[in-house]
DNA sequence: CCCCTGATTGTTCCT
DNA sequence: AGGAACAATCAGGGG
């Protein structure tokens, strides 16, 4: 129960931004809602996002741990993306 | 020593 | 321009 997810976490207690904020890498829903969002729409043409969206989801988890794998890669090659601005925040910064 | 929480990422759709 | 569901992800600070 650390995280509710009730969708939109915004509690109140507010962190303190960086100077350099090295903003996060992106998620692996994110490479795969790349590809699913001309696939899901393209299969459903004239939804509005939220049965895309929504749908969007299950399928995710729904998919393979091989099907994923390719989102979860590029995830993985997105944080390391992220982890040099992340580096070179934490050496400006410091 | 151990834990949590917040912040962020990108898509689509609409007003 | 932003918000909202959908999911994953990470880092840092605090007791």
């Amino acid at each position: 129960m650390a995280a509710p997810r009730e969708t939109k976490r915004k509690a109140g207690t507010r962190k303190k931004k960086d100077p350099n904020a090295p903003k996060r890498a992106l998620s692996a829903y994110m490479f795969f809602a790349n590809e699913n969002r001309d696939i899901v729409r393209a299969e459903n043409p004239g939804i509005s996002f939220g049965q895309v969206g929504k749908m969007l989801g299950e399928k995710w988890k729904q998919l393979s741990e091989d099907e994923k794998a390719p989102y979860d890669a590029k995830a993985g090659a997105d944080k390391k993306r992220y982890e040099s601005e992340k580096q070179l925040y934490l050496a400006t910064k410091a």
